[in-house]
DNA sequence: TCATCTCACCTAACACTGTTAAGTATCCGG
DNA sequence: CCGGATACTTAACAGTGTTAGGTGAGATGA
């Protein structure tokens, strides 16, 4: 009987249904001020049909989280071919704020607030999902060529101060946008400047 | 009479018993976990007694934070004696990092959430309570001495640039301390590196 | 064909938020 | 001693996430 299986297929199709409701919600309201009814009218269901779907709000939250961090590795696997890992890391940075100017309310979930974790179908360490697992790959790659500053020499710290100088940026314009005295400059620009001063700050100098 | 000056002092007593407990209670379970209710049992009134005080909960929150900032550039105005705009940029960044450790949750309030703003009594632009004044100050000196390399001629994007290269570090710990596969390093450690690391890197080089 | 069962969904409620309208008691000024 | 302001409480409201129990359509097995 085919009818198991279109069974599964349509319970499925309406997860998927709810999750895309979901995901485009939280995108432009934020994540507070999506509630459940308001996800169920969009699909045309009732708020409880949801929790056939999915545990509660939380696991819907995370399940779209994880597919964005997802994404965003799927990001960066592209410059798995650049050959130099100090241009890679530029490159990294820039398509990180690339991303958090197109998903800011994403980010803002992905990077800025606390969320519970530990599920098993994300692939850790596998730099085709994982973006910091890629950006460590880089890091160490670098030290391992003797391209940084001698007293870097610790991947995981290093990949946290690149992490962290392109998160600053974006995560304060996120938070901080609408503050009239901060005259915020273009988050691109910045950017590279930052990126740069960075990567000049932490190589070894001939 | 000295009545009314008596009234409007326990008035007054009242308010900060109540402003101490909801800091208090924010600080150590944060904002989102602490109602009305539970501040209230504090300080043993009813929920609705804080309307008494406090138009809203927003407006607690706020009150909150602005004391926090003025906290926060007074850290900072100690500083201002600091000779060379460059190492007082250096102590700014070790400090406002301090102040992150010491008040996390206070920090996620303040730096790490949109909130509501522009109220009057905060005196916005005067180094002594605003800190972002005095970075921006410190960078405008050194741009002025000619310490930063040209094409960094922009004080609010350089001081935008340093903000987030600290603040990037601290956030990401705060939101995303509990994450098993990141290997975080000491905080302290990795912002000292961070700061050398990007003065390095926008200094002009001799 | 028909009874049964499964399963997707709904209705109605619960406990919990922040918030407010209305009532009460206390204290002060006349 | 009266009247009114003031500080607080009680009780409720609307809104949240969440769940127990019911409903009804479609598949299953005799």
């Amino acid at each position: 009987m085919g009818t198991k299986e279109r069974r599964d297929r349509e319970r499925q199709e309406t997860r998927e249904k709810i999750l895309d409701a979901a995901r485009e919600m939280f995108a432009t309201h934020g994540i507070e001020a999506t509630t459940m009814r308001a996800i169920a009218d969009r699909v045309e269901y009732t708020a409880a049909a949801i929790y056939h779907h999915f545990k509660d709000k939380d696991a819907l939250i995370i399940e779209m989280v994880h597919s964005d961090f997802r994404a965003l590795g799927q990001q960066f696997v592209r410059f798995a071919q650049v050959a130099d890992p100090v241009e890679r890391l530029r490159l990294i940075g820039l398509a990180y704020v690339e991303f958090a100017i197109e998903k800011p309310h994403h980010y803002t979930v992905m990077f800025m607030t606390r969320t519970p974790y530990c599920e098993p179908d994300f692939d850790r360490g596998n730099p085709e999902q994982d973006a910091y697992a890629l950006l460590l790959h880089t890091v160490t790659e670098g030290i391992g060529q003797g391209r940084f500053r001698p007293e870097l020499n610790d991947a995981e710290q290093l990949a946290q101060m690149m992490w962290a100088s392109v998160h600053g940026l974006v995560s304060l314009q996120i938070a901080k946008c609408d503050d009239p005295w901060i005259h915020w400059r273009d988050l691109r620009a910045t950017s590279v400047l930052s990126i740069d001063a960075m990567i000049r700050g932490i190589v070894r100098e001939e």
